[in-house]
DNA sequence: GAGTGGTCTAGACCACTGT
DNA sequence: CAGTGGTCTAGACCACTCC
């Protein structure tokens, strides 16, 4: 047994299955195969290639790594529509500041993921979930506590209405001492809280000074691609946003995972004038 | 023909291929397999799996997907080490720009990516080519200029001294007419040009307001895995910075690309007080 | 040359989707 | 039920690395 011979199509150095990721990456971009499109069945591909099913599997297989593909167990394989976008922008930050000190009827029109997306709250769906847990050694570390203290955890996520998987998910953790004054701040039915986190710590009587986040891309775990509904071969890009009070406190850390291929993130640096 | 029957220590719905991911996962969490360890022989776990090569094959693609193993052709399967982390801060920003007016002795002690990371100049090598290239539609919006505008375009390759790989790959343009006034920027040998391209700017009477940074996750295309030497499974960053001088004119665009596994990056807003 | 992963064949049966 | 992708077998030969 061995593979059919190299014909002269092929092209230099050409594999079987470089060849067909090749062609049909090049009948995507060039329009040919359109988003939302299905692809020939595979045992269809494996006549017109003249190669084995196992070969166009891995072919496809390429294409599906690079998010280009989506593969449905059952329907086919299909050439990926561009999910809607979600800009993140780091100005976000000052307008919910600006916004912590309004009057309810204000605060409650829009949280500051409208003010991102450019949506409406009825175009959001959003669930959350509170629960008490001990501070981790890397959570203690941030807010400079001992291991074990217990911190208030709240879990945020959101998606649009209309489409099925969420499209970040955020877990938020306060110092549960520093929260306790306000009881309220306890109550998950009270989400989703107009004025989100920072007027949440003005009732507590809390100003921020600054905000500092971190992230970085990596391949998501089964669980994150479960949980975000992740083709194969999309990053998920991790972010940890720690917040700093007047008194240069860590009041505030959230761990906010986000799709990479979805989410635009832009961040705005003001320079000291000469 | 058909596969081995289910046996009792499967665990529910467990095909063979993940057994044997979630167990060699295992193995590298707990510390069995150490970073930089070399797998069996794909034919030795086949015969310690009881199942074929190509089911081997399978299950150690997934923990390649997930960036947790690379597979050398010829030499055998490795836990992959974290790679070192670089750093990049917009600090950084503020940072070149306090240094663009000093000295050049001082400014040639270090620059901005040396001041992200730690390391001194002789840790890094850099390499940087120039030329003219007509803008595109998309700089051409955000420069404000004709489409076909001479643009210099310079790109930068940074690498660890001892690492086969750069870690980032930075394509910056900027209006050729700006920057003729001063005929060394338009010299590649010049580079690595001492306080980077703020004093560059500077030495044309340019200074910056504010930088806006744009990125997004996504997996590399197959030229940009094979330049920064990455293995399946790991995303790249791709960044647009954009650089804004003190009467609102787009001075610099830079594009920059980075491995996703190994860049953190670090955004500090500070907030007005009330 | 021995050992390794890379490509490929030609099938089998299973699981899921839609008619 | 037909059609699709998902899992799996039991091999073959090729390409690369290292001794």
């Amino acid at each position: 047994m061995f593979g059919r011979p190299r014909q002269d199509g092929d092209g230099p150095m050409a594999n079987q299955y470089e060849r067909i990721s090749t062609d049909l990456r090049q009948q995507i971009a060039s329009g040919e195969l359109a988003p939302g499109e299905k692809l020939p069945a595979e045992s269809q591909l494996a006549k017109h290639y003249d190669v084995s099913v196992p070969t166009v599997r891995q072919g496809v297989g390429v294409l599906q790594a690079e998010g280009l593909v989506e593969k449905q167990h059952g329907r086919g394989t299909f050439v990926r529509r561009q999910p809607k976008k979600v800009t993140r922008s780091n100005e976000r930050h000052q307008w919910e500041k600006d916004r912590a000190r309004q009057p309810e009827d204000i605060r409650k029109s829009t949280g500051a993921t409208e003010h991102d997306t450019g949506l409406t709250v009825d175009d959001l769906t959003f669930r959350a979930k509170y629960d008490t847990v001990p501070a981790s050694a890397d959570l203690a570390a941030e807010f400079g506590v001992p291991e074990g203290t217990d911190l208030l955890r709240r879990e945020y996520r959101t998606a649009y209405s209309q489409e099925r998987h969420p499209f970040n998910l955020v877990r938020s953790y306060l110092p549960l001492d520093l929260v306790s004054a306000n009881p309220d701040l306890l109550r998950e039915d009270r989400e989703p809280w107009p004025g989100g986190t920072q007027n949440q710590l003005h009732t507590l009587g809390i100003e921020l000074d600054r905000i500092v986040e971190t992230f970085r891309a990596r391949p998501p775990t089964p669980e994150e691609a479960e949980e975000l509904g992740l083709p194969v071969g999309v990053a998920v890009v991790l972010l940890r946003k720690t917040s700093y009070d007047t008194t240069d406190r860590v009041v505030e850390v959230s761990d906010v995972t986000l799709p990479g291929d979805r989410t635009e993130m832009v961040y705005t640096t003001k320079l000291e004038r000469w």
